[in-house]
This record gives structure tokens, sequence and C-alpha cells, in this order.
DNA sequence: TTTAATATTGATAATTGTTATCATAATCAG
DNA sequence: CTGATTATGATAACAATTATCAATATTAAA
């Protein structure tokens, strides 16, 4: 895989993340693709959405279940909810503690530090 | 299952934890409990853990790959070797913005804060 | 100490999320 | 166009985890 070829299935994968606001799975892309290629496969959208991933395109987010990938790329926190499991942006400035700890810590190296909150969203909250 | 029951795995699972700095997964608790336990099962090993994190006992710790476990319940973050995926503590005191987030925040209800710091090992970053 | 109720176990099957394989199709430089 | 190479769809394989269930262990009460 050493040039990178066009693809009108990743070009769709790309757009329709970039319309979303929340945090789809690799499952939900790819219902929503379905609607526009019919018969992609489920590994392409896996395929594609890693490939995005590695290109800093998109970022990855790992939680308790299935994978959810971001369009957002720009640093920024999540809010997961512990009822549904729905992820948002948080998308309140809060200093980075990468660089102060980095200071006093000594088994590695610190690149970068993600912050996730957990609790209830005001849908669960309802219910 | 109403009434907890004692039983022998579940305490030797509990105590391996507790005696340990790293955070194993689920597979890692099972091969050690194994040498005292040699027909304990893998599905016994991971219905303790949920048990114990249910009561609080221990936590989960949800990052790429396997699913980590923690007897350490006092609140602290982690460091995760993008290289060799090798979970850290970092014992060091920061300041918890999960109220300050809670004020401006109107999507839901924070309850926790968790930092994940990543970056590379000192073991790897040798080799 | 026995008994009866029920929680726990070990064995194993099933599920879920994800990655690998491979023949065919699409892309694109020359 | 054409050839070289990347991407695809179909599907198998895989890894982590959960569910099922008959047999066993625990425990409160007789």
């Amino acid at each position: 895989m050493a040039v990178l070829k066009y693809s009108r299935q990743r070009e769709s994968i790309k757009n329709y993340l970039y319309d979303r606001e929340d945090h789809p799975t690799a499952d939900m892309v790819y219902s929503s693709i379905r609607e526009q290629f019919p018969n992609i496969s489920l590994g392409t959208v896996y395929r594609n959405l890693s490939l995005l991933v590695e290109l800093g395109e998109i970022q990855k987010i790992t939680t308790e279940g299935a994978d959810r990938f971001d369009a957002r790329v720009a640093p920024h926190s999540h809010f997961v909810c512990r009822q549904c499991g729905s992820v948002l942006d948080v998308m309140i400035p809060l200093d980075n503690p990468a660089e102060e700890v980095n200071r006093c810590w000594d088994q590695g190296e610190i690149e970068e530090c993600r912050m996730n909150f957990y609790g209830i969203c005001n849908h669960c909250k309802k219910n």
C-alpha cells in the first residue's frame, strides 16, 4: 500500500464523519454508507476508518464497547454516558497537564493527555 | 444472585490483584490463578472480575486491546505506552476538572474525570 | 450434623468487534 | 489504452467477552 489511490467509498466515509456531531461506531458508519453504496462491505469500512486514523484525518475513541470515530481532530475531551454509552464532545478549553506531568514523571515520555468525563446524559436522566 | 456467597476463587483473584502494581488483563489473571487453581475456568475469572468491579473493590481500565484491572481504587491517572501497550500508574496529584466542567457543561451530569496519558515508556524508548 | 436453598463453578457454546485473506474490480501513470 | 498496483466485497479467522447449564460449594436453618 505504497501509494494512496482514490476510492469513492473512502471519500463517502470521510464526508459522512465530517458531517456528524456524534461519534459513530464502525457499524453505524456501515449502516449509513450502505444507503449510498448498498454493496459496501463492513471490512471496507473498517479498513478505511483505520486508514483515515493513520492519516490523521480522523481520530479513534476507545471506550467501553465498540470504538468510535471522530472527525474533529483538534484536541478536546469527551463525555461518556454510563447509561446509554453515548459520547459527546466537551469543547470547554482545559489546560493540558501533559507537559506538567512530564516534568515529575520519569517512567516514560508523555506525548498526549486524553480526558474522559463519565456521568449521565440529560436524555437518560429524564428516564 | 441476590446474596453473595464466599468463593475461594474470587478471594484468590482479589488477593492476586491487590499484590500487583501493574494492571493485568483477564487473561493474565487467569494464567496466574491457574497455578493455585489448575481447574479454574476463564469464565470464572471474567465473572469475578466484573463482580469485583460492581462491588467497587477494583476498577476496570479500558484501553486499546483487552481490558485491564486495577485494585487501586483511589483516583489516579494512567500512562499507556503506545508501543508495548503497558499501563502504568501516574500517582502525581492533579486537580480534577470534573466539578469545574460541570459548571459550564449542560448536556449531562459529570461524576468523574479520567485522564490517560499516552506516550512511550522507558523500556520501549531504549529499543 | 444433616438438609435444603441457592450461589458459584468449570466446560463450552455463542456473541461481538475487528482483522486477515484473496480473487475481482477500480484507479491512474505512462 | 495498457499495465501495474491499490481498493473492494465476500468471507473466514480471530480475540475478547458473555451466556448457558449441569454439577459442586457455600450457608442458613432444622
